[in-house]
DNA sequence: ACCGCGATGCCCT
DNA sequence: GGGCATCGCGGTA
């Protein structure tokens, strides 16, 4: 598929504008066998640091888990959670970070995968895409790497789409911070994840 | 359609 | 030892 590589300093801009920014972009995932592997971002939210209750790094929380976030904006921080699933994000710098949500598979997968939308959520996706805590702390701008992130040309990314905001998912006990509308949508994607926005 | 719950292991206190 | 940025199942409606 035809794509653009996107600058090195993509990610080193307001966080909440690089959740917005990625909407459309491409993940791109090359084997060692030369097989490839594309899929749309359709959904993202938005993890704002020390001052939010819902953020790893909350309260200025520098732990080896944490480390990951506080690297160079671009850099990939996956997380393993509930002892079965890994989280994919984009750092954006300073303890702050993007969790890619949900994406469209496009090139690469199975007529039956794109039914299933087996892309469709944040541990659904990692586990399909065989993401692991190896790409942690990886470059996802680098177009010689095995997963990166690029724009689409003469596609969607060309054209103007619109975005939709709810309500993060799955940080209830973060108080107000729950009720922020830091999570980003393609509108009209059919593979969003649950719950609906 | 919605709701509740269990799986399963790492991280941090 | 408690909690967790999830998911899919089984129950009720």
């Amino acid at each position: 598929m035809n794509f653009r590589p996107l600058p090195p300093t993509f990610a080193r801009k307001d966080t909440i504008e690089v959740a917005l920014a990625l909407i459309g972009k491409l993940l791109i995932l090359q084997a060692q066998d030369f097989s490839v592997r594309v899929s749309r971002i359709v959904e993202t939210e938005a993890y704002l640091g020390e001052e939010d209750p819902a953020c790893h790094t909350f309260g200025g929380r520098k732990t080896p888990r944490t480390q990951a976030m506080y690297g160079t904006p671009g850099t990939a921080y996956v997380y393993f959670i509930y002892g079965m699933y890994y989280c994919l994000n984009v750092v954006t710098g300073k303890g702050e970070a993007v969790l890619i949500r949900a994406l469209e598979p496009l090139e690469g997968f199975t007529e039956e995968q794109r039914r299933n939308k087996v892309l469709s959520g944040p541990g659904k996706l990692c586990r399909e895409l065989g993401i692991t805590k190896e790409l942690n702390q990886k470059n996802l701008f680098d177009p010689g790497a095995a997963v990166f992130i690029a724009a689409e040309r003469d596609g969607l990314e060309e054209h103007s789409h619109d975005v939709i905001h709810g309500e993060r998912v799955g940080i209830s006990s973060a108080g107000d911070a729950a009720h922020w509308p830091l999570r980003f949508g393609l509108k009209d994607s059919a593979f969003l994840s649950s719950p609906r926005f």
